[in-house]
DNA sequence: GTGAAAGCGCTAACAA
DNA sequence: TTGTTAGCGCTTTCAC
């Protein structure tokens, strides 16, 4: 049992099964047009060798990887702390595997890590790509681009103007936060802030939007950039309180910005939702749940997002030649209602 | 611009720059041994023609890919919403990067997965594995030594009877537990529960030994099973509460497990640390510094042991035949103390 | 239905 | 120092 005990090849299957290698090419792909008692014999052989084909070699004449890179732009800790990762990698992990394509993750921490990225995918490693949180500025995208692979993007990019040829899945962002502002409006609630997320990604400017549709006239004293985290949601709950004691509601720009704000609200004695209504996005099931009071939010189905992006991904590499469906899916998303408004 | 525009090749590059298709290649890797004008030449052409190797045709021959591995097995669930797996990942990410490997992050979720990635590991995608969270009867490793893929574990594998081949990083799991242990008795604590994690894992039993050591006397009241997570272990505190209404301290077998105690003794009103007081083990910073009060807790290097199963692995397929360094490293660990106990 | 043979794009002896 | 050549292990025409 030495350690260099060199996988078998076809060559040496072939042998012990007593046929060429082009048989046993095909048995192991499938089978097609090759007779019963032989198909035996070699899936025989195969096993007694413990055959697994060389990945290498096959992709150096077919070109194919069955293997599909999720680019995610953000350092890990984020991507681990924040579930929505985690769902659409979920939706997108299901689907790939009943597709039998591998997942492969990258992870890209900073500028540093891009021109890596864009070797790996320009190397021939996936056959496709799926990439997350884009940011406005970004140059991965057009690294990525010139790759030369195959992508789909989850969330908008900022910078599609209609002119680039993208594939994306996203929420409609903009309708949630309509729904979400609508409902504190309809409450009677008159002041009603908003804890937004990075502006530098579409959602969170989406979000934005929708919440100025609603509100119409724009007082910039209720609108704090935030950035999706707990954290930031605290800093910005503060300072929302201290420039507009009176406020009486807050759409926060996503569940994790609700939970940083209903933690200061507790911590300044506010009664929510009797003084301070709050509608948090994304209706991630452990924070959304578990907060205190149970949040009231834009649910967004992330999982079937993920789903989607690897289903298009899969079918645009399936028709080859064919036509290139371009442009957005926009799903849709719905008002969950709890306690906390 | 059409779709099928294949990449260039070697061989394009050498007609380009005038040269054979070995000098390309030399200078491609590095450039020893070959004269300065040529190097310039074929820089330009590479650069020209946008030239990227073919892994697949560079791994055929060389049986290298640069590429490492990393198997958790866990459902995505678990693996996102425990920011364990996140420094773990963390660390591992910064050692392959800094030696221009790349990581490929399999997930595997259920037995039926199991196949899948033991044949995409045998399949020669990757150089070697570092696999995570294995559970007592888990059959992962053995389809993984089966692949004949050179292999770290993350924590102590539970089959490991010394006769196995297996390297493997952890933590001082029994040291820290001890001396978790120890605090809470020199504090005065006499009824001292141990919240445990899933004990068909080496750290959650060998935190449970230590407890036990420390302990002496076992009073099967004062342990119940769990199992990592915060929902768990407010079960398990309940349970404690209720068999033991009188007990004084709580240890937990990881943060996440001492969060959801600390909830329940809040809500049954026992004060902490005055009337119970709590450790727990990792210190996850978002964790143990945010609860209600800070978690006095175990620390244990993660992103450590993430860089060092990196080193090892990385090292042990530098020195080809070499000295198989075999067995395991073990890391101290350190008592933090904040408020809870 | 099956086999022989020609590469896929690259590296690594070995010659020159 | 540079080029020539022989494969790496597999799929895929093309004959038989």
């Amino acid at each position: 049992m030495t350690e260099t005990a060199s996988r078998p090849t076809l060559e040496a299957v072939a042998a012990r099964a007593g046929v060429s290698r082009a048989t046993v090419s095909r048995v192991v792909n499938g089978g097609d047009g090759v007779r019963e008692p032989l198909v035996e014999r070699v899936r025989r052989a195969v096993e007694e060798l413990g055959y697994v084909p060389n990945q290498a070699a096959r992709s150096l004449v077919t070109k194919r990887h069955d293997a599909i890179a999720v680019v995610i732009a953000e350092p890990e800790t984020r991507v681990f702390a924040d579930p929505f990762f985690a769902l659409q990698l979920r939706g997108i992990s299901k689907e790939l595997t009943a597709h039998d394509n591998q997942l492969v993750l990258l992870l890209t921490e900073g500028r540093d890590d891009h021109a890596r990225v864009a070797r790996y995918l320009a190397g021939g490693h996936v056959d496709g790509a799926l990439v997350f949180s884009l940011h406005l500025d970004d140059p991965l995208p057009g690294l990525i681009q010139g790759a030369g692979v195959p992508t789909v993007f989850g969330g908008r990019p900022g910078w599609s103007d209609g002119t680039r040829d993208v594939v994306y899945v996203d929420s409609d962002n903009r309708g949630g936060a309509r729904e979400a502002v609508r409902l504190l409006a309809g409450l009677g609630r008159t002041r009603i802030a908003h804890i937004t997320g990075p502006l530098d990604q579409t959602s969170a400017a989406d979000r934005l939007d929708g919440y100025r549709e609603v509100m119409g006239v724009d007082d910039p004293r209720l609108v704090v950039e935030s950035d999706f985290t707990p954290g930031g949601a605290e800093r910005a709950m503060r300072e929302l309180l201290d420039r507009c004691p009176d406020l009486d509601a807050v759409f926060a720009a996503n569940d994790l910005a609700a939970s940083g704000a209903l933690r200061v609200l507790r911590e300044r004695g506010r009664r929510v939702p009797e003084d301070v209504a709050v509608v948090g996005f994304d209706d991630l099931l452990p924070v959304a749940e578990q907060s205190d009071p149970p949040l009231t939010t834009v649910r967004q189905d992330i999982e079937e997002m993920g789903r989607i992006m690897a289903r298009l991904l899969l079918r645009r590499l399936d028709r080859r030649v064919a036509e290139e469906a371009t442009g957005g899916v926009v799903l849709p998303t719905t008002l969950v209602r709890r306690a906390s408004a």
